[in-house]
DNA sequence: TCTGGGGTCCTAGGACCC
DNA sequence: TCTGGGGTCCTAGGACCC
């Protein structure tokens, strides 16, 4: 039986693909997209790149470069990625039932039973990408994920020659490749790690590679040995194609101006506990704890774990939660600049045994009938009162380009 | 003046128990 | 002067990813 071969494919500068799909007269035109509060940019295109515009940089120190090179600059619309994003996902579908979404630009994909003709088939996949969704992807292809990465670092940086598909099965392929590689490039090494391992003479991919894992996992982690094991071609992170369930879920938001009020912090916590409990029932859990926290201006963090007598996926619950915790934490007089919410000890809801000696209400159809409605007339079209209207504490988010393929009011017109 | 948000996993250390 | 050992659970913090 021959191996499983692992591909990842990637969308060049995702956001901006998604900005330029409606837009056909940003093709050849600069673009910048900005993070939630218009705070940094977070992706942008290769001539953005080379003014040297990078991740996080901060919007304000390049506003005299989007003048003077007429950068078109969006906030982002995350509405618009995630819906582009499963149409992506769709598209690999055609070419492999096994398709494991990374994040919103990236999947893994696993072939079996594929020899030489997998490169020509997914040169066709890219193709098909490009005709249907008029997205620019790359391909990496090898025997383990972390290797795959690679490959598909090198078929970003030579598009031209690869075509976009780079192939590393071959053995002297790889020591090529790995050769020429930062270990700081690897997936999975950041910035500490890379210092760290250039101490003990580690520098390159290949340096890495020939390392002792064990010695390696004794000086980090487990995660080293199997980043070690993986460039060597051994398999050691699972491949799942379908999404796990996820064990916290976050909500926060920097305000778009400081909040002084408690009244405006329980608004925004409310309106934070009312996404997570969103995300909660559409993976079907229930949660045990909710955790507030609140950030002052000076970069100060209060925040307090409220348990549940028994796990809940009910958002009145959590919007009482929030209103004794709240009291607890607010100080009068601060300044606070960002709140968020988590949820944490998440079960899965079927087969929950509830306590019958409990007195939690849970009213799973007015939760349905609230998703329902939200889903299919907009978000917060029924919401409880404690989220409020005033809505002082929004974020900025001054230049959002419309929701295309997710909003009736905002499809394309053609006249 | 203005620097994002949502996740995961691992480890160390403290509390507590027997 | 001596001052156990092992297990579990929880939390905080660090590191990484996109």
């Amino acid at each position: 039986m021959s191996k499983s071969t692992y591909a990842l494919c990637d969308v060049n500068s995702f956001y901006v693909a998604c900005e330029r799909l409606f837009r056909p007269d940003l093709q050849n035109k600069p673009v910048v997209v900005l993070s939630n509060n218009d705070g940094c940019a977070i992706a942008m295109c290769e001539y953005s790149k080379s003014l040297g515009i990078k991740i996080g940089t901060p919007h304000f120190q390049i506003k005299t470069l989007i003048k003077k090179h007429d950068i078109e600059c969006f906030s982002s619309n995350y509405g618009l990625y995630g819906d582009i994003s499963q149409r992506f996902n769709w598209v690999l579908s055609q070419f492999t039932d096994k398709v494991s979404p990374y994040s919103v630009d990236e999947s893994f994909l696993k072939f079996d039973g594929f020899t030489d003709n997998l490169i020509q088939h997914c040169k066709r996949l890219r193709k098909t990408v490009d005709e249907w969704l008029s997205l620019p992807i790359c391909i990496g292809l090898a025997p383990t994920k972390t290797l795959a990465k690679v490959a598909n670092y090198y078929a970003k940086k030579h598009q031209g020659s690869t075509q976009g598909v780079v192939d590393l099965r071959n053995e002297q392929h790889r020591e090529w490749a790995l050769r020429r590689m930062q270990v700081s490039d690897i997936w999975g090494v950041g910035r500490r790690l890379t210092q760290k391992l250039k101490l003990h003479g580690i520098i390159t991919a290949w340096d890495l590679h020939n390392a002792d894992y064990k010695t390696l996992q004794r000086m980090f982690s487990v995660n080293m040995e199997r980043t070690i094991l993986e460039l060597r071609g051994q398999p050691c992170l699972t491949f799942s194609e379908l999404p796990q369930p996820k064990q916290s879920i976050l909500n926060s938001r920097s305000f778009g101006n400081p909040i002084t009020e408690q009244s405006d912090l329980k608004e925004a916590l409310a309106y934070h506990a009312t996404r997570c409990c969103e995300k909660l029932r559409k993976q079907s859990s229930l949660a045990s704890s909710i955790q507030l926290f609140l950030y002052t201006r000076d970069g100060y963090h209060h925040g307090i774990t409220l348990p549940f007598s028994e796990p809940t996926d009910d958002t009145s619950c959590f919007l009482k939660a929030i209103n004794s915790g709240v009291q607890k934490i607010y100080k009068a007089g601060e300044v606070y600049k960002k709140a968020g919410v988590v949820l944490f000890g998440l079960v899965p809801s079927s087969g929950y045994q509830s306590d019958i000696f409990s007195n939690t209400s849970q009213r799973p159809e007015l939760m349905d009938s609230l998703d329902t409605i939200n889903k299919k007339y907009g978000q917060d079209t029924i919401k409880f009162g404690s989220l409020g209207f005033a809505k002082r504490w929004a974020m900025r988010c001054n230049a959002q380009s419309p929701h295309y393929t997710t909003r009736w009011s905002e499809i394309i017109k053609v006249s």
